[in-house]
DNA sequence: ACCTGAACACCGTTCAAGT
DNA sequence: ACCTGAACACCGTTCAAGT
């Protein structure tokens, strides 16, 4: 049985989560597929457009439908789906940052965001500056999330600086020690926090909302 | 004379800002410094040790003393300064976002901004996570903001979420409009105002500041 | 010490030819 | 329609040999 585009992705997948995304290659992956790597040309018009159908498939389902919450609860589990989401994945944010053209899911999930934040008061177009900023945050903090899991013991940062030859505060290194210690879903929620926080207090100090205004005049 | 570590870091940048990250190989850039590319290893063991290099220089200066103003404003000016920088050189938030060993400016820089939120009242674990959210949200928006540079007219999102069958709701389509008319300095600005009013609420809901706390018992 | 020239082990991508 | 086999035009990296 020929293969389909959904069985190209799977593999691909698969392939990420065991090998990681420096090792996919489109040899390796026919390989897997039994198959030659000039075949996948056939499924995918280039690697791009794989890794965007990856992406995709790796963020499906972020903007399913959210509960009766007030809205900043709904923003922050947008955010937190996100996350999860880009963790199911070995690499997951990075290929997701890769992404040139926005899938389905990806257009669906930042709709959503849109939509609760315009339902909350603010107008479209800084609703969709916030959805983004919020999009920036997740996978900023994700892609250092998987980063640190791959290089392991050892690797002190300690070492690093002196090396470099570059004198630091003492609140730094406490900084630099509280990011290896502590757990990356602590961290991640009190900078969604942060950001949630703002948007509460702009919200306070958005005007009322506007009814629907006089149309612009030729 | 022989090369100087230096002059390939600036040859590098030049090269840069001339054909864009994508062009950049060790080959060609060997041929920009009329040098075999073989011969760039004398001064860099491999290439991320010359981006990692080009990176430092690209951030270089975002941890210069800052002026006596409220420490929000500080904060202001460290994401300014700090985008102002990867603005400077072509596909520069990229270079800077594929950093893997971080140089010595990123670490002036980062350490600055952590001094500013301790004075602030935040304790160092926190003032570190802080410093790198507001690190993500400018690597997001400016590598989004330079890849936009890129793709010139024409290139609609319209006719893309037609393509992909996807039904978008109005106000994310007037969201998506926002983004290709206002000025990307507006958007940075909002994005950064909302994330410094988060931590200015936090920082009125924090525990009065502790003094030297007892020690733990053994 | 620094560079050349040439090689090694790969890439993404294309395309005639097979089935 | 889908895949093979082989090629094309590159990569990053290494290393004897030159100067």
């Amino acid at each position: 049985m020929p293969l389909r585009k959904a069985d190209v992705v799977r593999e691909a997948l698969r392939f990420l989560d065991a090998e990681g995304l420096d090792q996919l290659t489109m040899r390796k992956l026919g390989a897997a597929l039994n198959v030659q790597g000039g075949a996948l040309y056939r499924h995918y018009p280039n690697k791009e457009a794989l890794l965007d159908a990856m992406a995709d498939k790796i963020v499906e389902g972020i903007g399913a439908p959210l509960p009766g919450v007030p809205w900043p609860d709904q923003v922050r589990i947008l955010g937190k789906r996100l996350r999860a989401a880009l963790l199911s994945h070995r690499d997951g944010a990075r290929v997701v940052a890769g992404t040139f053209a926005p899938g389905a899911n990806t257009i669906i999930g930042s709709d959503t965001s849109v939509q609760v934040l315009c339902g909350a008061g603010l107008p479209p177009a800084q609703a969709g500056w916030v959805t983004f900023a919020l999009f920036y945050y997740v996978l900023g903090h994700t892609i250092e999330e998987q980063a640190q899991l791959r290089l392991p013991a050892g690797h002190d940062w300690r070492t690093h600086t002196e090396r470099l030859d570059v004198e630091v505060s003492p609140q730094y290194a406490a900084a630099l020690d509280s990011l290896t210690s502590t757990d990356p879903a602590e961290r991640f929620d009190y900078g969604l926090n942060i950001f949630i926080d703002g948007l509460c207090r702009l919200r306070t100090t958005l005007p009322p909302q506007e009814e629907t205004a006089g149309h612009a005049a030729p």
